[in-house]
DNA sequence: ATCCATGCGTTCAATGATTGAACTAACTGT
DNA sequence: ACAGTTAGTTCAATCATTGAACGCATGGAT
């Protein structure tokens, strides 16, 4: 398919691989750390591994010879992943949530937590706002 | 798991489903269409849209007796997943395209393009200018 | 009345992916 | 010499996905 977000998701569409992608994110480089923290079969991480790191969103680096050893750690292409990230967090905490999120996030220099939110790069518009529209493969809209 | 990214992923982790959720943002609402559209088998088609209406993303509604028709529309928490979309699909312009974007966002009343990002609601700052640290289930960070 | 088209599925066998548990291999530190 | 660490592989069992064909209720045209 053309579409973006089915690229995108021919890549990260699948239960594990976004779950993964936010440990390394967390700074998370290893086999065994990846393993425990998921509870993920191993034969199943090995494979998602290998994917990501086809699709260049992790990087394979030796971090030892004798035994040689490697690690992962986030491309560019895998930093970009952070937003889809977050605003799948804030998904999950504002509409699938029972208890209160362990996780959330704060300015690393201030502290102050911080609330993500889409607007428009050049207005500064929440999207939320605008009456946001997609142009290409236009289907008519009917309700909101 | 006791993760928001977790639980989301749950409901919204394979391939197709987030597929069928941006059709049904865009005013698709019928099997036919979401089948004809994305080319799914309609097995997978039937489990999915089921799934969804259990998640409470879709509601199921009859738009004709005789013989009975219902269609599929979004609720509240399926137009809750609009970021995540529109995150997703700029992932994949910037990081997974080789051609032009078939698809771009523009405000419905000016028609000017509009450009997505991630900002801090209070403060207004882009979330790439800000060191942002996850707090909960924390792991040392290393590069950037 | 008969025939075709529409709309939303179900059924089936085949293929493919995911799982958990156990195993391997190459080291290292004590 | 021996336990421990690290990153996998192997295997059989289960589960999901696929494509193709079928089912069934109806409406409209001939």
């Amino acid at each position: 398919m053309e579409c973006s977000i089915a690229r995108a998701l021919d890549v990260v569409g699948d239960p594990w691989t976004l779950l993964i992608v936010r440990d390394a994110l967390l700074g998370v480089t290893r086999f065994e750390a990846f393993q425990a923290r998921l509870q993920i079969p191993r034969a199943t991480l090995t494979a998602r591994l290998e994917h990501l790191v086809d699709a260049g969103i992790l990087e394979r680096r030796a971090y030892r010879e004798h035994p040689p050893r490697e690690e992962y750690v986030p491309t560019a292409k895998g930093r970009g992943l952070r937003p889809v990230i977050i605003t799948l967090m804030q998904w999950g905490d504002e509409f699938a949530r029972d208890d209160p999120p362990p996780t959330h996030l704060e300015d690393a220099a201030t502290g102050r937590p911080i609330e993500p939110t889409l607007v428009d790069r050049v207005s500064g518009a929440p999207l939320t706002a605008l009456r946001v529209r997609a142009v290409g493969r236009v289907v008519p809209r009917r309700d909101e």
